[in-house]
DNA sequence: CAACCTTGCGGGAGCGTTCCCAGTCCGACC
DNA sequence: GGTCGGACTGGGAACGCTCCCGCAAGGTTG
């Protein structure tokens, strides 16, 4: 910088006030500096800046070390929104959703001295390892509990849950069952919420429910066990992949979908509309929560006074393809 | 600093040796130290610490903007590695896998002061700008150029091919077709080099090469033309998504997998198990990739000598499953 | 026993910025 | 015509560490 400010024969004040665009400076000199700064192929240096400043633009984000596809895809999708709004990000996945690894993993980024947390944890275990967090950092939870964090930005897992039952019902189903994901997720929790909210509106009986945890195996499992019950004539799955898992136990068996039973998955992953048949699901924007999240971040980290309680609620829509019909004739 | 030195009766000085391990401090001041820094919670200034040293305990990691599994699995397994190695890890994804968002997403970290890079970069247009890189920073590329990147960690594409086509031939198939992936990616080619090695040593005819982009829905489209030709018993695709577009196609003309046509993946993603049929698929370690990636980049780091022109190739398993089977009789 | 090395510790400089304060110049005002 | 305010610029301190040097005490050597 020293450099800079020689070669243009000002201070390194000036050049500084350049840099940051401050208002008094003259176009000249402002022009001679931005020559020496292009001449000498300076760079400012982020970390010094840091140092001074307390304070970088960098977002930590701590999120569960999954190949999952909810959380992936958010990952990637806030990656890319934070980066357009000029700020690098720096990842601390967790191997596990307990308290203790995610607050390690909040230390961590604090020691890095970031502008903003984001937490991608869509576990109870969270809550703890968030209140203890300083009061004053800017802090935006995805998918986290309803009933604590702050700042909250959520996929409306209820609604998704409840249009995809309702699209069961009216296709004819007396009922719908369920295979849930792992309870202590708050998007399971959300879904199982909403299909009973669904059954209870219309009236149906509500069945026994399904515990899955995401993985197509568990679809699988809980499949083989559905495929026996002639009553089953319609599932809605907590996921994509558990679909996936379900239509394979079926087939197994003989059972014919959507003929005699109709499914709804959720995610809306890329394949599918591949699967056999294609599937009917539940696609959450993660464009959307990634957006909205930085933005609420940002303000945060602009006005200087964090935890505005601010919330925003994605509602997912529902994509019909070949896996609903009417149920058979008995 | 200064207030834990106080504490514990000594100089900032050496609160930074106890802090850095340094060997010349007695025992005794080393516990006053340690309990002093206990009692204040004191953290140190990771900032601080970077701006005077020149380097910080950050890894910079470019990897493409994508859900695609191959690149989301090394990003998260390596993740998981660096942060077992005490790194932090600064991700900079990039939209299109151009020359210009590379360098640009590059230059991002060197502003960040990373301690190393890592490029997940599996086309040939990363190499230009790969190649202005300073020449001291030490950098590990991940799926890249064979002919080009000095530090190389990269999976077995030719051999994996080889293995899923020769599975195939080894079932009795004449020939094996092939639909690849998008022509400018490594990992892509790769496997068409292996898939055409093992044709030509069995002496087997080179069908035409049919080409896809990853996706299902590219799987599907050539799925449709491959349907229609009856002397195709046999298809290799270059991941399991195309293979699942495949699967769909042919189910749609009526086409049996494994009886009429057997198909061979490759990943191995977590749901290709319970395709219809499960699908043998080969699969690629990850892990290991990730590890031996983190590896050769603290080697780099440590050595202060970067550039050892060292490489890893982490050699791929075939998974059988149910879609290879023996070609029908004629 | 002098000269020397080793161990343990402290003082001060410096990393590359930004912030605070002060200074100069010029036009405007009474 | 002197005073005042605003626009522009510069000098120095500070952020919280690490590195370089110096110094004292004790042990070792010839």
């Amino acid at each position: 910088m020293m450099d800079v400010a020689r070669l243009a024969g000002v201070s390194h004040q000036t050049v500084s006030r350049v840099l940051n665009e401050h208002p008094n400076v003259s176009e000249p000199t402002r022009l001679k500096v931005r020559a020496a700064i292009a001449e000498l192929g300076y760079r400012p240096n982020r970390t010094a800046r840091a140092l001074v400043t307390g304070t970088s633009k960098v977002i930590g984000v701590v999120a569960p070390n999954t190949a999952l596809y909810g959380p992936a895809s958010m990952l990637t999708a806030f990656e890319q929104a934070a980066q357009d709004s000029g700020f690098a990000v720096n990842v601390g996945s967790v191997r596990s959703l307990n308290e203790r690894s995610i607050a390690d993993a909040v230390e961590r980024h604090l020691d890095q001295r970031v502008a903003g947390l984001v937490v991608i944890a869509p576990v109870a275990s969270a809550g703890p390892a968030l209140a203890r967090l300083p009061e004053d950092i800017p802090l935006v939870t995805i998918d986290g509990d309803p009933e604590r964090a702050s700042t909250l930005v959520t996929v409306d897992q209820v609604a998704g849950a409840r249009d995809a039952t309702e699209h069961l019902l009216a296709a004819g189903h007396a009922t719908v069952w369920h295979i849930s994901g792992p309870a202590e997720w708050f998007d399971a929790a959300g879904r199982v919420r909403g299909w009973e909210d669904a059954l209870r509106k219309a009236g149906a009986e509500q069945p026994p429910l399904l515990t899955g945890d995401w993985s197509a195996e568990s679809g699988y499992r809980n499949g083989k066990l559905l495929a026996r019950l002639p009553e089953v004539t319609a599932v809605f799955t907590a996921n994509d992949h558990i679909a996936l898992g379900l239509l394979r136990a079926l087939s197994e068996h003989g059972r014919r979908v959507p003929e005699e039973i109709s499914i709804v998955g959720f995610d809306d992953v890329p394949q599918a509309a591949y699967y056999s048949p294609p599937l009917t699901t539940v696609r959450p924007d993660f464009d959307a929560v990634a957006t909205a999240s930085v933005e609420l971040l940002l303000a945060q980290i602009d006005s200087g006074s964090p935890n505005l309680t601010a919330r925003r609620t994605i509602a997912p829509t529902l994509i019909p393809r070949d896996s609903v019909a009417p149920p058979p004739r008995r």
